[in-house]
DNA sequence: CATGAATGAGTTTTCATTCAT
DNA sequence: GATGAATGAAAACTCATTCAT
C-alpha cells in the first residue's frame, strides 16, 4: 500500500467521522475537535492531511456524492441478470429512489446541510451541480427508453429530480402524522409510469 | 403611536435587515453586528428587543412565512372579482407559485437556510412544519374543488407542495443553464391540470 | 413634608430593596435594572436620585449601618426602666448580640459582602471603619464600669467585636450541623463575664 | 517531565497569578485577560486549561486551602524536634497563628474574598466548610491534650477559629491606629492559655 | 507522523449610563 | 419627575490554526 492509499483511508475516516457529526449538529456548529474526537483521532491530524476546514468539507462532498452513486450502482449490479421490461425496470427503479427517502433519512437529512452550504458556497455548489447533473442524465437514460420525445424525457428528468429532493427535505422536516411520505411516493410513482407510457 | 408600534417597528426592521444579510451569508455566519450595521442601528438594540439570536432568528421566520402568506393573500385580493372556471383558476394559481420560485429567487434561497436550520433546530422546525401544513390545507381546498377522491386530492397537495420547494431548491443552486426552471414548472402545469380533470 | 424628604423616602426604597437584592446575589451581580424591578420602579429614577451606581451602596452602607445601630438604641429603650446590677445588664448584652447574629442571618450575610467590598473600596472601609469604632467605643462603655483597667477593657472590646463578627461569619459560612453558633455564643458569653468580674 | 506535570505547572502558574490580582481586585472585577497578563500567557491559556472562570476560581480555592495548610505543616515540621511542655506547645502554636494574620495581611484579604464568594457560591462554600472543618479539629487535638472536657474542648475550638477569623477581618479593614491586632492577640493568648489550664 | 500547547481574532451577551420625550 | 430607547465599553468564551517536540 503506497503512501497515497495511507492518506486516503485516514481521510475516509475522518469524513466519516463528520457524516455522523452532522447528525447531530451543522458543520459549522461542528469543530474540527469534534470531528476528531469522533474519529478517535488527534485534532492535529485533521491539519496534517487537510489545509483547512473547508478542504474537509469538500472531500466529505465528494465522499457523499460517491456514496450516494455506489448505493445506485450496488443496486445496479444486485438487480443485473434479472430481464425484464422497460416498464418494470423503470418501477424497480422508483422503489429504490424511494427507498433512499424513506429508509436512509440520515442521507436526507446531510443533503438538506449540504445544500445550504452549496447555496453560498461556490466550490461546494459546482461539485452539487456536477452530481446533479449526472444524476439527472442517468434519469433520462431510462425515462428516453420508452419516451419517443426527447425534449419531453429531459424535462421530466429534471422535474422528477426535483420532485424527489422536495420529498426528501419534507421527509425530514415534516412529522409523519402530518406528511405520508410512503404513501405520497407509491401514487407519484404510479402517475409519473403513466405518463411515461 | 403606542409603544408597543415603535417596539414592532425596530423588530421588524431587524429582521428586514437580517433577511438582507442572508443574501450574503448564512445565519450562523451573520453577526448580530452584521444585522445592526445592515440595519442601520447599534448592536446594543438587538439585545435591547430580543432575548438572544435565537430570538431574532424565530422572529425572523415568523415574518418570512407572514411575507409568504401575504404574497399569496396580495394575489387572491388582486385577482378577486376575476370569475372563471375551476380550470382557469387552478391555472393561475399555479402561475402564481412558478412566478414566487422563479421571480423571488431570494426568497427561495433564504427558505434553503430556514430549511437547514429547521433540521437541527426544534422549535424552528416547529414553526415551519405549522406552515408548511396550512399551505398544504390551502392547495388541498384548490385541488379539492374539483376532485372527486378526497383522499388523492390530499396526497396530491403533499406531493405538489414538496415538488414545489424542490424547484425552489434547484433554481437556487443549479445553473440556469443546466435546469431550466420555467420550461419545467409549465410543462408539469400542465400535466398536474390534466391530472385533476 | 419637603423636596428632601420625598427624596429620602425615594432613596430608602430604593435601598431597602438593594438589601432584599443582597441576600441572593453579589452587589457587583445586581444591576441596576434588578433594584429598580424589586423597588418597583423605573431604572431611570435610580439614576435620577444617585450619581451613579457606587453612590446607591454608600447610601446602602449608611442605611444598613443605621440599622443595626438602630437595633441596639430599640434594645437599649426597650429594656430602659429596667434596673439590674451590671452583671445582669452585661449578661443580657451579650444576648442582645448573640441574637442579632444567630437570629439575624441575612444581616449577617449582608455584612459578608459589605466587609468584601471594605476590604476594596476606600469609601466604603472608611464608613465601616467609623461604624465599628463606634460600636467598640459602646462595648468599651459597656465593659468599662465594672473593669477596673480601662487599657484591659479597651483591648477586650477590639477583640470582643472581631470575635463576634468571626462568629457572624461561621453562622452563616458553616452548616448548623458543624458550627453550633447558640452554644458556643453562650458558653463564651459566660467565660467572658467571668473574666470581667 | 510528564504531561499532568506541565499541566498542573501551568494551573498553579495562572491562580498564581489571579492571587496577585485578588490583592488589586475583587474576583468579579479581575477578568480572565488580567490573569493572564499577571501570568504572562495568552489568555486562550486559561480556556485551555480550564474549562471557565468559575474552574480558575475552585483550582484557586484548592491552591489557597492548601498552601494555607503548609504554612502549619512546615511550622510543625521546623518545630519538630523541640521538646516542650503542653503549656509551650500551645503557647507557641498560638504564635503561630497570630503571626499568620499579622504578617500575612495578604492571605487574611483574599480571605475576606474567599468568604464572600462562599456566602453565594455552594461549591465555594462546601470547601471553605470542608477546611474550616479540618482546622477547627486540628486546632481541637491541641486543646484536647489538656482539657479534661472533651465537649468544651470541642466548643472552644470552633470559638477560637471564629475568633482568629474576625480578628483576620479586622487587621484587613481597620486601620492600625484604631485596631491594635498584635495587643489584641498576644492578650486573648494569655487568657485562652489560662482556660485551657 | 502524532501530539497537545499556545495564539488571537471574532462572537454573543451584559449593563451602567445617557438622553429625548 | 418618569419612562424606555439607545449607546458602547467590556466581559467570557470558542475555535481554526500554528508549531515545537
Amino acid at each position: 500500500m503506497g503512501r497515497k492509499s495511507v492518506e486516503n483511508v485516514r481521510k475516509v475516516q475522518i469524513v466519516k467521522a463528520l457524516n455522523r457529526c452532522l447528525l447531530d449538529k451543522p458543520f459549522h456548529e461542528t469543530s474540527i475537535k469534534d470531528i476528531a474526537a469522533e474519529a478517535g483521532v488527534n485534532h492535529g491530524v485533521l491539519h496534517y492531511y487537510f489545509e483547512n476546514k473547508e478542504e474537509i468539507l469538500l472531500f466529505y462532498i465528494d465522499y457523499i456524492i460517491e456514496l450516494y452513486k455506489l448505493q445506485y450502482n450496488d443496486w445496479i449490479a444486485a438487480r443485473d441478470g434479472a430481464t425484464a421490461g422497460d416498464r418494470q425496470y423503470i418501477k424497480e427503479i422508483f422503489s429504490f429512489i424511494s427507498d433512499r427517502i424513506t429508509l436512509n433519512k440520515n442521507l436526507s437529512k446531510v443533503f438538506i446541510e449540504i445544500w445550504e452550504i452549496a447555496s453560498y458556497n461556490k466550490k461546494v455548489r459546482v461539485k452539487l451541480q456536477k452530481a446533479y447533473q449526472e444524476w439527472i442524465t442517468t434519469v433520462n437514460g431510462i425515462i428516453g427508453r420508452k419516451s419517443r420525445n426527447s425534449e419531453v424525457a429531459n424535462i421530466m428528468s429534471q422535474a422528477f429530480v426535483a420532485y424527489f429532493e422536495g420529498m426528501a427535505l419534507f421527509s425530514v422536516i415534516m412529522q409523519p402524522k402530518d406528511f405520508h411520505t410512503v404513501d405520497i411516493l407509491s401514487w407519484i410513482e404510479n402517475r409519473i409510469i403513466d405518463m411515461i407510457d
